[in-house]
DNA sequence: CAGCCCACTGTACGCACGTATAGCCAACTG
DNA sequence: CAGTTGGCTATACGTGCGTACAGTGGGCTG
């Protein structure tokens, strides 16, 4: 079982757990291709070469991060699908603490593509899945798409909030990674989802506008980024 | 006036642009350190010596491709504001697509903090912030946080989407970047918006209950990344 | 035509990185 | 006590990067 919130004084950590410990910190902190062993190994206290005879490789301690990270967040998904329906939101504040840490880790795994990328953003579109089954029986019209697709998107989204929290924090005024930052988040969450953004009679009628002009696909997809003027 | 559909061919531009052009290409792809002088030049068809006299130093050609997309947007902006409520939705298809070929260059210059990465943030949380406005004025209750963040987290997740552009397509099975994967997205994104995943009932709950548990900020924020257990 | 400017190239320097390897030292084993 | 194992360090190698700089050729100006 991995421990999210107790944790051994660091002294009194195997050298390799340190290590592992270093590497998930500064992996989060400025991606994988960011940071390096040097710096990893500093911040461990170790000699940058004892990283090697460890793990090989970077890519070895990338693997082994990543699989630490996507067994938590695995844990982390079973705990709560065996709570079976605490409420009406899909995490408690106290979930959504824990999972901080890796909040980051996750953002930078996401973006560059390493091999367990895909299984852990699947492991989250599994998480807010199962909570769209609940919220889709109290609702009178069928879903204008699949729930697999939302549930994609929610999840885009919601790491979007991760990946962009620094510009965030500076907008409102606060640390989003703060309690008090936190609770605002939270609050503005519950408003947004709890409100239509959209009228549905809106959506209904940009629907059928929508389906009438762009029946197929129809125009190549070139490489879009080299239109641009002279100077 | 920044043109986002005409471009002469390739051939015809000058050097100059012909990097920046490439640079706006290979920074959007690999993010600017990931991003290489060399590249940029073999792309643009010059020498790497060139790009240094043209634009000085790497960062001097990140400057000048960001002053160039915060144009870019900044123009759209007001060209969006100017058309005043042209409809219930945020952004129109074409508008989506005008955007479509800077999206993964914002997402790059968001994450990696570049000087205008604020600036361009708070363009995009401003055009949001002017279309919260209008969804305001058709709502019983008043909002629960103020607009500036609702707005700040919207612009947020909207990234996110395509930050994450590539699991979303995994998982949806189709290019969200192809018209057929954008109407679907805007289809989702139609459903998410018009409906409220999240019970007005529960949502006024939940903010008492968050009220009570936690009053005022607490506990300091330490490193938090730094709690694992041993092995 | 002489002189100059400037876009442009080729080569080289210094640096930081991942990686490789030889060796040290404490702990365990017979 | 001799021998071996394994955690650990120090040093060095090769590579790719941003950068620097001398040089070149075409077009403009006097």
């Amino acid at each position: 079982m991995i421990s999210f919130g107790g944790r051994p004084a660091a002294k009194d950590l195997t050298a390799r757990a340190r290590i592992r410990d270093a590497a998930l910190k500064h992996f989060a902190e400025s991606g994988f291709s960011g940071a390096t062993i040097r710096e990893i190994a500093k911040t461990a206290g170790v000699s940058p070469g004892l990283v090697r005879h460890h793990f090989g490789s970077k890519e070895g301690l990338r693997r082994v991060c990543d699989t630490y990270v996507l067994e938590a967040l695995h844990q982390f998904n079973d705990r709560v699908l065996q709570e079976e329906a605490p409420g009406d939101s899909p995490l408690t504040a106290d979930d959504k603490r824990a999972l901080d840490p890796f909040q980051r880790y996750l953002v930078s795994t996401l973006i560059e593509e390493s091999e367990v990328a895909a299984p852990l953003f699947d492991e989250m579109v599994k998480m807010i899945d199962r909570w769209l089954v609940k919220a889709d029986e109290s609702r009178a019209d069928p879903p204008m798409v699949d729930r697999t697709t939302r549930a994609a998107l929610m999840v885009a989204q919601t790491m979007g909030i991760a990946a962009f929290h620094k510009h965030v924090s500076r907008v409102i005024g606060m640390d989003v990674l703060s309690d008090e930052g936190d609770q605002k988040v939270a609050l503005a969450m519950l408003d947004i989802y709890s409100h239509n953004l959209i009228s549905p009679e809106y959506a209904a009628s940009a629907r059928e506008g929508m389906a009438q002009t762009a029946p197929a696909s129809e125009t190549s997809n070139d490489d879009t980024m080299e239109r641009h003027s002279d100077d």
